[in-house]
DNA sequence: GCCGTTTTCGGCCCGACTGTTTTCAGTCG
């Protein structure tokens, strides 16, 4: 959330890149880098909390020194170790390490024996043919690099959408599924934590010994590229550049190896430790006392062997996990079929591509008990944004669709634009005739971070404002988030009965995880909405479940989970 | 550099695959 935070991890990250090429003890490149983890998901930022006198040295993975750090960070903007690291070795060596095949020791063998310091300088030498007499190379991994070099630049680290790697992975997984002598068949890591993007597919596999599952991948029509293939993991790119690694394990380690490769990575090694207090030896195999298994065939068994409960894979991201589950406190996550309707919808009155009775009948399909549509207000004139007249026709249109309708309620709402100033861009004695109001900012990101706060809590001051919608206003990959604090717009939201959205578009998907979480502390009730543009659209709800099960959000948090009566009353503010 | 009913030192998760070796280091997840 806070781009700060993100500075601050992204200097750690360099700093242990730069370090590690150095030779530095493993362990403290490891410790910058959890530090990293930690101040880049934290949902305050550290300006904020150092502001409030907050001890930083109380955050997981930071200790004094880096508390001192962040400190520094925050008021200078620098961090004086890594302008000195970087003295003795060129940042761009930290870019080298992301070519696939180029880890620590390569790059510091490039950079002390050929003087390399920058891609270009890796890609005349490898031309040159005098990359591979260097010790711990040879002819084939110059040609790797050659080819790494000339190929999609960093692909490594590149990520996807969750609904881009769903596309990939539902017909992949059909196809494998086909393998003779195939059991189980499941997608992990990040896709079934549901993170709101992918950087790779790790699907599982069990089967009988000697499937020709292997084989099987690499003849996939999509495979551009066999990085590697053995006996019980291979890794392919496929055309769409998505790596996948596929796992062969036996039937008796399913739920080890499906808890191993789910991770997070941060997760597992936490409970590796867990495991270790207790005598225990945990991997992808099972969990072990000695050489005897004692567990590992299902996930249940894995986390009862150190005294857990079951987690739920969204929740595994060592950020509180362990400690609600020792206390017996995790979150009884919201599922999918318990939303009861869709609060924000478009129609062809602006931007949607289909009609009010096209996204009516959609919502009702899908057994839905209320819909509302939320058309745009007429400042976003590219979308043919309502004035006072056209909504109150649209309010005219609903009220006799619904004397029709008998099994759905279609809700008369708008989404209305808050103006520069914090005005709603309808007058109110036309949004006094809705059923609620979802409000949002769609233009001036760039103020500052007072300003855009100050404009929000305007807003909410009108008694007709119910919702904020898409609150951060990001789009993942293309947009970065407004600056504006999130903490004061949940404070104020909880005081009035206001609610925020989570956006369920896969390009939004605001609010992110952090920000459920937030929400759900300060007492704040959830929308998950799709913004649904078109009647298919309303099937990206699953993109939303997801991430506010990630964010901790239980039922009772979502007012779409409540039937009609209890939502309108939850729409009337106090 | 962090962390602690194995507390202020001595640990720090664990295994597969590749290309380079001639028994294994480096990389990756």
């Amino acid at each position: 959330m806070a781009r700060l935070n993100a500075e601050i991890a992204d200097k750690f990250n360099r700093l242990a890149d730069l370090l590690e090429i150095e030779g530095a003890n493993p362990f403290r490149v490891r410790a910058y880098r959890n530090a990293a983890r930690t101040v880049g998901s934290m949902s305050r930022s550290m300006a904020d909390l150092i502001a409030e006198g907050r001890d930083l040295s109380e955050l997981p993975d930071i200790g004094d020194d880096l508390a001192e750090k962040i400190e520094t960070i925050v008021r200078t903007g620098r961090l004086p170790l890594l302008e000195e690291v970087e003295q003795r070795t060129p940042a761009a060596l930290s870019d080298l390490m992301k070519i696939g095949g180029l880890g620590p020791k390569r790059v510091q063998t490039l950079h002390r024996e050929l003087g390399i310091a920058s891609a270009e300088d890796l890609r005349r030498a490898a031309d040159q043919g005098r990359i591979r007499g260097l010790e711990g190379f040879g002819p084939k991994l110059e040609q790797t690099i050659l080819s790494r070099l000339a190929g999609t630049p960093g692909s490594k680290g590149k990520r996807h959408r969750l609904i881009d790697a769903e596309a990939v992975a539902e017909p992949l997984v059909a196809y494998l599924r086909e393998t003779k002598g195939l059991k189980d068949i499941v997608v992990a890591g990040s896709y079934r934590r549901r993170r709101e993007t992918v950087g790779d597919l790790d699907i599982l596999v069990t089967a009988r010994k000697g499937t020709p599952v292997m084989d099987r991948l690499a003849a996939y029509d999509q495979v551009s590229e066999v990085i590697s293939q053995g006996t019980t993991r291979s890794t392919v790119i496929l055309r769409s550049g998505m790596q996948v690694d596929l796992r062969v394990v036996p039937q008796v380690a399913y739920g080890a190896a499906l808890h191993y490769f789910t991770g997070s990575k941060a997760h597992n090694i936490a409970v590796r430790k867990l495991a270790v207090d207790r005598g225990l030896k945990l991997n992808e195999y099972g969990v072990f006392r000695g050489d005897k298994r004692v567990g590992g065939r299902s996930e249940k068994e894995v986390f009862g062997s150190v005294d857990l409960p079951y987690i739920e894979p969204e929740l595994r991201e060592n950020n509180g996990e362990f400690e609600a589950g020792a206390k017996g406190r995790l979150p009884r996550l919201i599922t999918l079929d318990r939303i009861r309707g869709d609060l924000h919808c478009h129609t062809t009155a602006t931007d949607g591509r289909d009609t009010l009775e096209d996204i009516v009948e959609a919502a009702r399909e899908r057994g839905y008990e209320y819909v509302s549509i939320n058309d745009h207000s007429r400042r976003v004139a590219v979308a043919h944004g309502l004035d006072t007249k056209r909504l109150l026709a649209q309010i005219r249109a609903i009220d006799r669709l619904n004397e029709r309708l008998d099994d759905i309620v279609v809700l008369k709402s708008v989404e209305v634009d808050i103006l520069d100033d914090g005005a709603l861009d309808l007058p109110d004695d036309v949004l006094k005739e809705l059923d609620f109001t979802v409000c949002a900012v769609h233009y001036r990101f760039n103020l500052s971070r007072r300003k855009q706060t100050e404009r929000i809590l305007r807003a909410m001051d009108n008694p007709h404002f119910n919702i904020l919608a898409h609150p951060s206003g990001r789009l993942i990959g293309r947009r970065e988030p407004y600056e504006v604090d999130m903490e004061r717009i949940m404070k104020r939201a909880a005081e009035c009965g206001c609610f925020l959205e989570l956006n369920a578009q896969p390009d939004r998907l605001d609010m992110d995880d952090s920000a459920c979480k937030m929400a759900r502390d300060m007492g704040v009730k959830v929308a998950i909405s799709t913004d649904a543009h078109r009647t298919g659209d309303l099937d990206l709800m699953r993109f939303g479940i997801g991430q506010a099960r990630r964010g901790w959000l239980e039922p009772d948090d979502v007012i779409n989970t409540r039937p009609l009566k209890e939502l309108k009353r939850l729409l009337k503010r106090h």
